[in-house]
DNA sequence: AAATCGGGGCA
DNA sequence: TGCCCAGATTT
């Protein structure tokens, strides 16, 4: 894969969105107000949230009521309330700063897997595994060949997308998250302007609809018919990759269930980066 | 894994 | 109505 080509649409195409631009604390409400809420809805409220409270220890002094009011028409207002809480936190045991440290952000009350490693992304400018809606449907799409991802990630896509990372993972992040959202959106994606068309698994599978894929477990088969396809197809290659294995199957938690039994059963044997069958 | 969030907006 | 949205938490 070539990450360039994003990394390059990203700098001619990226909006000019006010938390690219703003402390830790600004990025970190920006991501509880963009957890399930679309940017457009976010930005005026976000803008006048950070006027009214600038900083983790001014939140941390104001009323309840005063900050679920704040919070508007955003949705799930118990969003609001962990990030008060966040914020008391912050201003009391951290300084009234932001932490870097994932261990410490993910002790934040309303602070996920995903945002933690935005927040590490976003406000720190280091390297993280960001994975939102975004950026998984577009790897599901260009990489694995389907129209959608999995409900949640499992740990044979985080391995996937990590080795994906390029030298600056931050504007990797933001850059596939920006892509996802501008072009290669949930509907109606705009392929005819997609730089990496030409390459599209999705696109060379014909644009299948994978909504069965995705929500009917009976579409995808049996463990052990998982098992026996990652077998047969060893007995075909010499060896495969996970890439391989993945595009095989779709179902990133299954395979990797599979593969777990099948070197526990001594089948397979795997050097970390591709897996063959045992002697 | 699946439901829930005492959600909201748009086609 | 159904689907979508820079998810997190609980059971």
């Amino acid at each position: 894969m070539n990450q360039q080509v994003v990394l390059d649409w990203f700098d001619q195409n990226k909006r000019d969105l006010p938390w690219r631009n703003t402390t830790p604390w600004g990025v970190m409400v920006s991501e509880f107000m963009l957890q399930q809420t679309p940017v457009n809805r976010v930005l005026p409220t976000w803008s006048q949230w950070l006027v009214q409270w600038p900083t983790a220890l001014d939140l941390s002094l104001a009323k309840k009521s005063e900050v679920i009011t704040a919070w508007g028409r955003l949705g799930y207002p118990r969003r609001a309330l962990r990030l008060y809480e966040s914020a008391r936190i912050i201003a009391r045991d951290f300084n009234n700063q932001v932490p870097r440290a994932l261990e410490d952000l993910r002790t934040l009350p309303g602070v996920g897997e995903y945002t933690a490693a935005a927040i590490t992304a976003f406000a720190f400018g280091e390297s993280a595994l960001v994975l939102d809606v975004n950026i998984r449907r577009l790897f599901a799409r260009v990489i694995d060949g389907v129209e959608h991802p999995t409900p949640s990630p499992s740990q044979i896509e985080r391995k996937l997308r990590f080795e994906l990372i390029p030298a600056d993972g931050a504007k990797w992040a933001a850059a596939t998250m920006e892509f996802g959202a501008l072009l290669c959106t949930s509907k109606n994606p705009s392929c005819e302007e997609c730089p990496w068309q030409s390459q599209c698994a999705w696109r060379k599978a014909g644009y299948p609809p994978t909504d069965q894929i995705r929500k009917s477990q009976e579409w995808i088969g049996t463990d052990r018919q998982c098992r026996g396809t990652i077998v047969q197809a060893l007995r075909e290659n010499e060896q495969l990759s996970l890439t391989a294995l993945v595009k095989m199957w779709h179902n990133n938690s299954q395979i990797e269930k599979a593969l777990k039994t099948l070197i526990a059963d001594g089948l397979i044997e795997t050097t970390g980066k591709s897996y063959r069958l045992a002697d």
